[in-house]
DNA sequence: TAAAAAAGTTAGCTATGACTAACAAATTAA
DNA sequence: TTAATTTGTTAGTCATAGCTAACTTTTTTA
């Protein structure tokens, strides 16, 4: 009922705001995420996510006490379980049918993630004939906002010997993904743990015949699914 | 060179204004503008558009002298016909591939024309194989800004007699472009004019063995090719 | 051609959402 | 447990882009 009302009002930066707040708060298993926190993420000053968190509050789609952590509502969540959805189904299509590789797709996406059309965001998926996970290996939401929340294992946080399957990579920086296709690393490639350097943390990792050396800052933008 | 910086730095309101002034310049041929009818056509205030003018006049994407009329630059001209191919290709692709009706694309596609990526929208074309027609018979400008601007003869410009070929229409209104669906006129469909009554200029027109009466307004928002 | 109407302009207001600078509260460390 | 650091808040500024009301210029018409 308000929900449906609420939903044409809200502007592009509440949006913003909101699927930052889930990113962190729930994707990213935080348990307290603090206002200058939500500011550095989304690379803004703390007056102005202290002010956002203001109006999303007096909106209901957060809570918080003066001086305490945030919190998203059922309804914040809702808000920003759509826009990821929408956002990975569009990077999909732009991967799969407009020649985009999945460096190119972030930027892109992230405009398209705030159109605002139900009916366009279900036929999209129903186009693509409903996938559930995007170009970096991420869930897709589906239509009712369901989605299953893998839990997130980073490379870096294996140990020497381990073997394990790429799942998904952060899809932040244009440079490490070009970098991650670059030596060779696709979503399903194998990766055996040859060597961890104590000094800086450095990986030497196996894949596909091949083997690289990759930082600490790498190996914590790529997940993984460990191989018993 | 200006012209690539420029255009990421241009914001959505004047990519509006800069499409608003080429449909009444260049579209519908009007020799003069002036800044209140830009204002009506767009629904916002004569101040507003008189402040804008002003903006894309520093920007020079408008020339006009105080208490003149409105000019397009070249650059200005180019901003609003990569809008317009935008717009008209994402009406396409809402109705072939997404199942969207020629009412529903117009508002969805408004959103859309001011995404901002030359990739996006040229992959766009190549995935539909470069269409030059959108669904209300508009052509719809290549790569390079090029496109015939077809002489808009309205229907209500004939006379008792003519017959002609519905070519385009005014995708202005969701109820008009229901209603000449619903009557069971199509792009293309053969027009022959019955009668004009001369009391409030309606017309009795007969096409695919049917005939309906229409009023003066109806027949403004269609064109027609006159079959000679 | 002078008055009325229309068109265009300006001043000043509003809301959104950034920002910096200054300050307050809470947490951490000495 | 006090001092230092971090975190959060407030006040006040800026740009964008809309608005109304008042005014000026241009055009129309009586």
């Amino acid at each position: 009922m308000t929900n449906k009302l609420n939903l044409n009002n809200i502007t592009k930066s509440e949006e913003d705001y909101l699927k930052a707040l889930f990113q962190l708060l729930i994707e990213d298993d935080i348990s307290k995420v603090g206002n200058n926190q939500l500011a550095e993420y989304l690379k803004v000053s703390p007056a102005s996510t202290n002010s956002m968190i203001k109006k999303l509050k007096s909106k209901q789609y957060v809570i918080s006490e003066k001086y305490g952590k945030l919190e998203l509502t059922e309804e914040g969540k809702w808000i920003a379980v759509r826009l990821i959805r929408k956002h990975r189904l569009w990077e999909t299509f732009l991967c799969n049918y407009l020649n985009f590789t999945w460096d190119e797709v972030h930027e892109v996406a992230e405009q398209l993630e705030h159109i605002k059309s139900q009916k366009l965001i279900n036929e999209l998926d129903r186009f693509m004939d409903y996938p559930t996970r995007d170009p970096h290996g991420e869930m897709i939401p589906n239509a009712d906002g369901e989605y299953a929340l893998l839990p997130k294992v980073t490379l870096s946080s294996l140990q020497e010997g381990d073997v394990c399957q790429l799942v998904s990579v952060n899809d932040g920086s244009v440079n490490f993904l070009r970098y991650v296709s670059e030596i060779g690393l696709a979503l399903s490639s194998e990766i055996k743990i040859i060597e961890i350097r104590e000094f800086d943390k450095s990986m030497k990792i196996a894949f596909n015949e091949a083997q690289e050396t990759v930082t600490r800052k790498f190996a914590d933008n790529v997940f993984v699914k460990p191989i018993t």
